[in-house]
DNA sequence: CTGAGTTTGTGCATGTGCGCACAGCCTTTT
DNA sequence: AAAAGGCTGTGCGCACATGCACAAACTCAG
C-alpha cells in the first residue's frame, strides 16, 4: 500500500453520503466510471473492501462505516477552506467592530489585524476595549474575544484555546525577596471587580485579596510589576510579551479560563462575519499554542 | 474557480509544512516539479496567491495562514484513516477486555459488537459490566466506556458526546396520573450509591430521595418503569431502546454527562488497542447523535 | 408487455498530467 | 575559484487516468 492520496479519500466520501457512484460522480464532476475505477483501485491497493456493491447503489460496509466520521471532518475541513479561499478572492469589505480585553487588544491583535489588512485590504476594524463582564459587552459589536469558561447561550462562536495564569515578578524583584514566605510577599491583584472569577478566587484564596496596589487591568498589572512592586498572577501571554518577567516558582491550582471568539447568534449566517471569525480564531489559536480542535 | 479537489490541498499542506516545493515533494513520493505545477494552478484557479516564491523556498502568505488550521486538521484525520485502513487489512487480533455500565453494554454495544467482528474476526472482547464508579473500573480491563464529567488524569481516551437525561413512565401510568402534582408521583431512583453524581444531585432535589423503588442500574429502572410503577430519570437513550417509555413533560434542569472511551495512559500507544478505542469512538458516536468534534 | 428511468460494469481513443532532464540562481564548502 | 548541493522554473515525450460510448440488469409507470 502506498502513499494515501486525499483524492482518493474524497472519492469514498462522496459514495458514501451519495449512496451510489452515479451520484457521486455527478457531485464531483467527473465521469461515473473514474469513480468506479478509483474506488475499485484503492480497495485493491488497500486490501481491504469498503463498500458493497449492491443494484441500487453502494453500501458501505463496517470496516468503512469506521472511516466515516474522519472523513466528514476532512469534507467539512474543506469546506472551510473553499470559503476562505474565495472570500479572499472576491475579497470582503466594510468596517466592522470588535470588542476584547485590553490585553488582547494591545498585546496579541496588532499583529494579526496587520495581516488581516494584507488579506482583506478594505476591511476596517474598529476596536472597543473594555475589561467588562462578558454579558454586557457585545454593544454594538459584531465580533467578540472574550475570555471565559463558556459562551452565554446568545451568542455563538468557537473555543480558541485556554489562557493559563501564572505568577510573575520582575527579576530584580525576585532577586531581593528569594527567602521570603508566600504570605509575607508584595501582592499586585485585581480590583474587586473579578470577584467571582477564577482569578479572582485565587487571589481570595492565596493573597487574601491584601494587594499593595490593585487595578482591573492586566496590562497595568504587569506594568507595576516590571517596575517591581511586586507579584502578580498574570495570563502567561502577557508576561512572556512583556519579556522583563520572571514566574516566580510552581504555586499549585493556578487558575484557566477558555478563550472564545464570538459573534450574536443573529450574525452568524453571515458570510464576511464567518470568515472573520474564522481568521481571528485561526491566528489566536496559533498564539495559544495550536491547542485544541478546530470545528 | 472549480471543484476543490483535496488532492490539492495535500500538496498545499506540504509545501506549508515542509517549507520548500523539493521537500514536499520527497514527502509525498512526487516529482517536485508537479507539486509546482499544481500549487500555480490552484492559485490561478482560486485568483489568491497563498505562498510567497522565496529563493530558499516557498513560505506562506498570511491568506495561505488563515488555512492552516483546516489543513492540519485533513492531515490529521487522513493519517486516523491511514491506520484504521491498514489495521483492518493488517488484522489485528487478541483478547481485550471492556469495562462498561449494564446500560452501554446491553443497548448500545451488541450491535458494535457484531459489526468489529466482520472488521475484525480473530479480536476477542470480554464485556466486563459494571454499576461502580470510574476510579476502579480499569480492574484488568484495556478498554473503558463510561460516562463521567470527565476523565482521571491516568487515563487516555476521548469523548464521544454526552448523555442526556430525562424523566420517563409507561404510556399506562402517565395516563393513569395525568393531573398529579409533582411531588405526589411515584419515584424510581437509584441507589445511594450515585450521590454526589448530577443524576443523584437532581433526584435529591426533585424526588428528595423518596424512591417507590430503588436500583443501582438504569436499566432495571427501565424495567420497572415499564410495568408503570412509577417515574425514573434515565439517560434518553435507554428510554428509546425500550420503545415503551414516554418522557414526562419538560423538567427543568436536566442533567447530563459525557461519555468517554479511555483506556490506561500506558497502554495508549499500542496500535491495536488505538484502533479499537477508534472503533468504538466513532460507532457510540453515531449513537449519541453524531454530536461534537473528533480528535 | 414496453419504454424510460435507475444502477454497475467494460472496452477504446484521446488528452491530460506526470516524470525526467536540464537551466538558472543562490549559498556553502573545498 | 571551482565544485557541490540547495532551491525554483521549463520544455519534452510518454503513460495512465479520464471521458465517452455501449452493454447488462433491475425498477417503475403506463
Amino acid at each position: 500500500m502506498h502513499k494515501l492520496r486525499w483524492d482518493d479519500l474524497q472519492f469514498v466520501h462522496a459514495v458514501a453520503e451519495q449512496g451510489s457512484l452515479s451520484a457521486a460522480s455527478r457531485a464531483l464532476g467527473v465521469n461515473h466510471a473514474t469513480v468506479l475505477r478509483r474506488i475499485a483501485l484503492l480497495e485493491a491497493s488497500c486490501e481491504v473492501k469498503l463498500f458493497d456493491r449492491q443494484k441500487d447503489g453502494y453500501r458501505l460496509r463496517p470496516e468503512g462505516r469506521a472511516l466515516l466520521a474522519s472523513l466528514k471532518l476532512m469534507d467539512h475541513a474543506s469546506a472551510r477552506i473553499r470559503r476562505s479561499l474565495d472570500s479572499t478572492a472576491k475579497g470582503i469589505e466594510g468596517t466592522f467592530r470588535l470588542a476584547t480585553t485590553d490585553t488582547i487588544a494591545c498585546l496579541l491583535l496588532p499583529e494579526h489585524l496587520e495581516n488581516l489588512r494584507k488579506v482583506h485590504p478594505n476591511v476596517n476594524i474598529e476596536v472597543a476595549v473594555s475589561n467588562d463582564p462578558i454579558d454586557l459587552s457585545l454593544s454594538g459589536a459584531e465580533i467578540l474575544v472574550r475570555p471565559g469558561p463558556d459562551l452565554p447561550p446568545e451568542l455563538s462562536g468557537l473555543k480558541v484555546g485556554t489562557v493559563d495564569f501564572g505568577v510573575f515578578g520582575s527579576r530584580d524583584y525576585l532577586a531581593r525577596n528569594r527567602d521570603r514566605a508566600i504570605t509575607e510577599h508584595k501582592w499586585l491583584g485585581t480590583a474587586p471587580g473579578f470577584a467571582g472569577s477564577t482569578v479572582g478566587e485565587w487571589q481570595l484564596s492565596t493573597m487574601e485579596n491584601r494587594f499593595e496596589f490593585s487595578a482591573d487591568s492586566f496590562l497595568m498589572l504587569a506594568a507595576l510589576a516590571e517596575k517591581g512592586l511586586g507579584l502578580a498572577m498574570l495570563p502567561v501571554f502577557v508576561a512572556q510579551k512583556s519579556g522583563q518577567l520572571v514566574a516566580f516558582g510552581d504555586l499549585a491550582g493556578r487558575p484557566e479560563t477558555g478563550l472564545w471568539v464570538a459573534t450574536h447568534k443573529d450574525f452568524r449566517q453571515q458570510r464576511d462575519i464567518e470568515v472573520l471569525l474564522e481568521f481571528f480564531a485561526g491566528a489566536l489559536r496559533r498564539d495559544l499554542g495550536e491547542g485544541g480542535p478546530v470545528s
